[in-house]
DNA sequence: TTGTGTTTTACGACCTCC
DNA sequence: GGAGGTCGTAAAACACAA
């Protein structure tokens, strides 16, 4: 899959200030002396806002974001990824508990339910604003400026 | 404190599309 | 075949009640 390449990751910032140092050994890309990093709240914001514009980032758009946040295009990649498993997560909740009540859910049209699977039609960029302009998705305040 | 549940990074397996 | 998608999962980080 994806490469990496060492020297794409060394230093990531995070609150902690925790130092990512690729471990090679066995062919494994886990931290050295941390399994996982932290990201920054900038990191995360601009993640958010660009999720928020679309679910999908486009090739151009990911390494963009990537040299700007000093992150490597995998871990953007993979950030969107683990997003949108959030994203479903959710809205998966948010279905059951309304199916629980005796009232039917209102009819799908929850835009922000992935109609199963990737945009077909290939990494498709203009499915860009699944969300509509102006997206229901609440972005958490905590990203919120 | 600490025990526990939840969230956040990161990966591997498998699938689809070009 | 390679890139990128989902799904499931591991483990660190975090939140919070007891």
């Amino acid at each position: 899959m994806c490469m990496l390449n060492e020297a794409e990751i060394t230093k990531l910032g995070s609150k902690e200030g925790v130092t990512m140092v690729t471990l090679w050994t066995a062919g494994k890309t886990r931290t050295k002396d941390k399994y996982r990093v932290v990201y920054t709240d900038h990191q995360r914001l601009e993640l958010e806002k660009e999720f928020h514009y679309s679910r999908y980032i486009t090739i151009r758009r990911k390494s963009e974001l990537a040299a700007n946040l000093g992150l490597t295009e995998r871990q953007v990649k993979i950030w969107f990824q683990n997003r949108r498993a959030k994203e479903r997560k959710v809205n998966k909740k948010k279905q059951q508990q309304q199916q629980q009540p005796s009232q039917p859910p209102p009819a799908a049209h929850d835009v922000t339910a992935t109609p199963a699977g990737p945009p077909l039609g290939g990494l498709c960029p203009s499915s860009a604003n699944l969300l509509g302009t102006s997206s229901p998705m609440p972005v958490k305040e905590e990203y919120l400026p």
